[in-house]
DNA sequence: GATCGATGTGACACCGTTGTCAGGACGGAC
DNA sequence: GTCCGTCCTGACAACGGTGTCACATCGATC
């Protein structure tokens, strides 16, 4: 090792002062400057440029020994064919996907981008991803940034209302696949989980503990995913002959903070709830850490694990999915329609799973009223 | 709303008969089949090809009323540049860049992800994401995947420990910026974090609430970062005079399962340590869930943040540091190379943090020997 | 009225591959 | 020796844009 780079300790890299170039080394390079070419190659090894285009792609027909010249002189160059030359003549574009999330960083979104990267990696395709932060320009923004650099196919978890605009990009080859939530005044193919099941499985749950006053906290309620939850809660009330108390119902709350207000909030109620069915891990956590701390607390199920509910003071019960298995199947589901698969719109469904960890199954204290 | 699509829960998608294809919608299609080209657009609006590229790219001279005219056509064809010939021409790639980390599924490289996507964005480029899950040759893989492709440049948190294969690419024009771990054999570009002096932080803090039986429980030795905390904790008991015992000393634990039998060993020990040192959020979890269920716990300091770790039955106190900057800084360096920056090598150290919580400020129990 | 510069547009080559087709070398059958 | 088929190789166009240069038009200037 020649010498240490120049060390900065945090602050704003200052200048060091040296200007010098990094070494360009030993004299490899080809004639011209700039990345070698098919032609360079040719020309190394005696050969036309086709014939090193041949030898590239395993065509057949070629003599072992122009090959093995040809391989020597692509070594020698350090010679990497260029993709973006080769899809562009191919007409197909780069093997290449998107993916539109809300935010890489939120656990839910990278388990989903991981296992789609998997299914496209088995399929020798890498993954753009991109993130929305849940806006709608945004969303559209990235997509139009995906479609130029002509990706294969796209899979977005969207934000707008109106994908209308993707309709003719379908049309014209980009395989398009929707996630978690349903495509907006289009038809599409969609893997969605089964929230309305899984908001009622978490709500039978308490109800068979004995629970009647159980208060629900969600998001905004413009949220798909968290409409069809609270209708998962309705649905269970009904069918239990419990009717909805809108005093217990607490959406708009974003952050854990938020959550943590909210069933305080509830908890100061003249006819405060017993359970508590949290529409999401946010809700679940800002709701455990005030449950938590009580004496008595009430009962809690949430909707989607999250790393740790088992090691919290109060182990949260929760309703589970296979976040990978969303990702995959979207995945498999935008490969098919690559493959030419040409049937109508797919919506695939996924189940949800009760975990009993404690919180949901507390039964309601006697009131000591 | 034409008609619900075919609906499958769970299961492998049963075909659903049907094999009507996608209707193909209105005739706004161009002439040929595929996607509308400039030259498509240029028939329409009746104008030479060169005069839509020039509109595409708001180039001057120009007058409006042919702008408008193209712009007309573009709309009504439906046409969206491509970036492959784009690229090909212009000889600089697409506007991507490359990611290689260990998995987009880890919260710490996901952070990193999302930091180096928004530097990115801001530049106007797309980022491809992919992971290696700490294997050698996938790293290898994955990036020659990335240079067929002609991503400008490469963040790649690395996993080999001979990296000359990338000296040549470099010259060849693609910026490599080396995160979190130091390249292999090579000079170039890194952005690491301060973790020795994070070791000693944590070290050191327990020193100063009175132990002197500090145990570290850590992953693979073999692995950068883990060989940079051993440093710090031995530095930080040398300078208090203390002797390293290497009963205390627990290295190879992976899963959160793994050190919490680590600690359950320590615990047996006859003269066991009253406090101690996990290099990472997996350690620390895994001690925790041992300590909290003691009567007099012993005390932890964990060398990474992770979520809830406040929330816990024990809160943790960590070395934290901001994962977020760790990228942001390696995306800005891997710009201002591709702005033509010609300096040496910069090797670029970000600092850490102790955040109290609880259980690093525990005191030695009295021995009850 | 000729000259000039600015402005708007088009013709054409080129980026680095792959697809098509043509053709030379060689061996076997007649 | 001729013919044919197989094997190997090369010439050239094409993919869809951008860069260069040339040219037509037009108003201003002397």
């Amino acid at each position: 090792m020649a010498r240490q780079p120049t060390t900065v300790i945090g602050g704003d890299a200052e200048g060091t002062g040296g200007t010098s170039a990094v070494p360009t080394g030993g004299g490899r390079a080809p004639g011209r400057a700039g990345r070698p070419t098919v032609r360079d190659v040719a020309a190394r090894a005696n050969v036309s440029f086709k014939t090193v285009s041949r030898v590239v792609n395993n065509e057949p027909r070629v003599r072992p020994e122009t090959a093995d010249r040809v391989q020597q002189a692509i070594r020698d160059l350090g010679f990497s064919r260029n993709y973006i030359a080769r899809s562009l003549r191919r007409g197909v574009s780069s093997a290449t996907i998107g993916l539109v999330i809300g935010d890489v960083a939120n656990p839910f979104f990278a388990a989903m981008a991981r296992a789609i990267e998997e299914v496209a990696r088995s399929r020798g395709h890498l993954l753009v991803t991109a993130s929305t932060d849940e806006d709608v320009e945004r969303e559209r923004n990235v997509i139009a940034a995906l479609i130029e650099r002509r990706v294969r196919g796209i899979v977005v978890v969207p934000v707008g209302h109106d994908h209308r605009f993707l309709e003719q990009e379908r049309r014209l080859g980009t395989a398009i696949v929707f996630l978690d939530r349903p495509p907006g005044r289009i038809e599409a193919d969609q893997v969605l989980l089964d929230n309305i099941g899984g908001a009622r499985l978490a709500v039978d749950h308490l109800l068979s503990y004995g629970h009647r006053r159980i208060a629900i906290v969600g998001d905004r309620l413009e949220l798909f995913t968290i409409a069809q939850r609270y209708q998962g809660y309705r649905d269970a009330l009904e069918a239990a002959g419990v009717q909805v108390d809108l005093a217990l119902v607490r959406f708009g709350c974003h952050s854990t903070d938020d959550a943590a207000e909210a069933v305080r909030d509830l908890l100061e109620l003249s006819d405060p709830p017993t359970a508590i069915f949290a529409t999401n891990n946010r809700m679940s956590i800002g709701s455990v850490e005030v449950l938590a701390d009580m004496a008595q607390p009430l009962a809690l199920v949430g909707f989607d694990d999250f790393e740790l509910a088992r090691a919290l003071r109060l182990p949260v019960t929760v309703v589970s999915y296979d976040r990978e298995e969303l990702g995959r199947r979207a995945g498999r589901l935008l490969f098919d329609r690559l493959d030419g698969d040409r049937r109508e719109p797919q919506a695939v469904t996924l189940p949800t799973l009760l975990i009993e960890r404690g919180s949901g199954e507390l039964r309601p204290a006697v009131r000591t009223g």
